[in-house]
RNA sequence: GGUGCCAUAGCUCAGUUGGUAGAGCAAAGGACUGAAAAUCCUUGUGUCCCUAGUUCGAUUCUCGGUGGCACCA
């Protein structure tokens, strides 16, 4: 059971709720959620929420630990193999898209990049620049060059990575696998309307100023170049920190690129078909009884 | 009360020697295979404050009004 929905919707409680009734643990579907040291800017579930529930995939890692979509795949199959033994249902829940369709249809089976590797084309980048990494990609993979989003200059460095690694073109390792899985994976999310979910972004961000996000942010400043610190909540108040603005600006900002990572969301959620719509404002009972109608429907189809 | 300056996109402003206008930001739309809360792409019609005048034509010039700011009383 998978539930989704953009960030500040409401999914916690009801995910808490589902698993509740199912009697089932929760699997966090959030590439920042995975770590320690950062509940507060990434909303992660509290200590009373984790108690009501058994939570898998929260604060599992430390900071400095490279973690990425590939991992979560294969770290989650392993679990849910497990897990499905002595459940029937289990709920994932999150807004991370590229973890969730990882696990519902599977990422091909690339290698993780070694730091050394990461390190030499970042260091050829920043002195070479975006055309550096054009006409490399364009000179190591040219079928990739014609398909790939050619002014981004993450996606080029990752071509460039996996032709260094593995000696073979990128576009040759990406086959668009869509594994099959062991088992049947229901979708729904959550929404709202978009003045109301900004609204919610809005005052959910002031509520974790209050929680002592800027104290937060403070402890971990040191490491702020690490990968797991690129994130909404934190960035800001690193500028703020540099002096760059004062506070009320950098609450501004993480307000303003909370809403722009909601509305990226909703962009991905749209284009997938097997999303089933909840409205977050009935009750909860109300979707609870659509979800375990969706668990039937699939029960039946298995029979 | 007097004098001066200002009034153009949601905001900050540019500009039109008179031929109905454009930047930044905001906002919206989109892409997405191991950095994904990341990264990248696309999108600018708005009574140019209101009334009257001059003019073939006024957002632009002139008179008056309204609002804001500054200075003087």
């Amino acid at each position: 059971m998978l539930i989704l929905g953009p960030t500040g919707v409401g999914k916690t409680e009801l995910s808490l709720r589902v698993a509740e009734h199912y009697g089932c643990p929760i699997l966090n579907c959030d590439s920042r959620q995975i770590y320690r040291s950062v509940p507060i800017g990434t909303a992660a579930p509290t200590a009373e929420e984790q108690a009501r529930v058994k939570h898998y995939f929260v604060a599992m890692r430390d900071l400095e630990e490279d973690y990425n979509a590939g991992q979560y795949e294969r770290d989650a199959l392993v679990l849910l193999e497990d897990l499905f033994k002595t459940h029937e249902v289990v709920v994932m829940s999150g807004g991370s898209m590229l973890y969730a369709d990882a696990v519902c249809k599977g990422l091909d089976d690339l290698p993780n990049v070694p730091a050394e590797i990461r390190q030499e084309v970042k260091a050829a980048y920043e002195k070479g620049g975006l055309e550096w990494l054009q006409a490399e990609v364009q000179r190591l993979d040219p079928d990739y060059w014609e398909i790939v989003d050619q002014q981004n200059p993450s996606r080029l460095a990752h071509c460039i990575e996996m032709c260094r690694m593995t000696g073979k073109t990128y576009s040759s390792l990406r086959t668009n696998p869509n594994k099959e899985r062991p088992f049947r994976i229901v979708k729904v999310a959550l929404e709202r309307p978009r003045e109301v979910l900004y609204d919610r972004i809005n005052r959910r961000v002031e509520q974790m100023v209050k929680d002592g996000l800027v104290e937060e942010a403070r402890a971990v400043y040191p490491k702020r170049q690490l990968n797991s610190l690129q994130t909404v909540g934190y960035r800001e108040l690193f500028a703020y920190f540099d002096g760059e603005y004062d506070l009320d600006r950098a609450i501004e900002l993480i307000q303003q690129n909370s809403r722009h990572y909601a509305k990226r969301q909703m962009t991905w959620f749209r284009h997938d078909k097997d999303i089933h719509w909840l409205n977050a404002n009935e009750s909860y009972e109300t979707n609870i009884h659509l979800i375990d109608d969706l668990l039937c429907a699939v029960r039946v189809q298995e029979d």
